[in-house]
DNA sequence: AAAAATAACTTATAACATAACGTAATTGTG
DNA sequence: CACAATTACGTTATGTTATAAGTTATTTTT
């Protein structure tokens, strides 16, 4: 089945790893045209979409960015922590967390498939430091 | 000071509350089209980033779009259930969750400011129905 | 009435994302 | 091995979402 061998997906996961940070699309394309200049959008979003399945990588919806997941254990569901001060983002894992949110969900007879969470604020560096711009 | 008595924001808030669903930025502007033709994107953007931060109005971030507040009460963090098949929005509040949560962030130092919990699945109707495409 | 403050308008463009269709590579089956 | 099936990737074009930057208008404060 015509993939080849997956190169470009390994690519993306690479340079997703080689960040602390997470990384716009576009500027995954742009770290790629150094090595495949003719890279399109599209080639990338299918990729992303791709890892994220497999929960190689993490989408953030509220910086639309991806980063690199932080855990062997695939298809966890996270709790990302962003600070809005430097940018760094905490990955962590709380399945208790996630029953309560199922539960809340589920009173309506919601089923949940897929979680959004992600908390906005201050790292312990930048929180220590007296704040923001 | 030169508000024109914040007619834009009562008039976005007006459509979002007119809809069960949420709207996009430019659906908005679909609509306020009807009455001032000539609105532009940024003036529907900053008074939605000011009817967010006054809790009238919360921005979905998984579907880049805005819904009313449902709650009278403001600023209060909410989780929003998704549908992914009918495209229903319901909110709740959980603060008890929200506790949880920051204390998940807090355990490294994280000051939480902002939640974005979103979860996406299916809503009683659609998940009774047997499945979506 | 002048100054201060904020909201909105305008133009332009930046940033993010996908539709649609074509091509290539790998694997399983006959 | 040939060939269909499957999936990744390429390509072109376009659609959608969002903001920068500078101007104008309105209302309140002084």
């Amino acid at each position: 089945m015509g993939k080849r061998s997956n190169e470009m997906q390994s690519q993306i996961l690479e340079v997703l790893r080689c960040h602390r940070g997470p990384l716009s699309a576009y500027d995954v394309i742009g770290e790629l045209r150094q090595v495949s200049p003719k890279i399109a959008p599209p080639t990338v979003y299918r990729a992303l979409e791709t890892l994220a399945g497999r929960g190689l990588v993490h989408r953030l919806e509220s910086l639309k960015a991806f980063i690199a997941c932080r855990y062997a254990e695939r298809q966890h569901a996270s709790i990302f922590a962003i600070c809005d001060n430097c940018g760094a983002v905490e990955e962590s894992s709380a399945p208790d967390l996630f029953k309560g949110l199922s539960r809340v969900a589920g009173q309506s007879g919601f089923t949940v498939t897929r979680h959004v969470v992600e908390l906005h604020g201050l790292c312990s560096l930048c929180g220590a430091r007296g704040m923001p711009a």
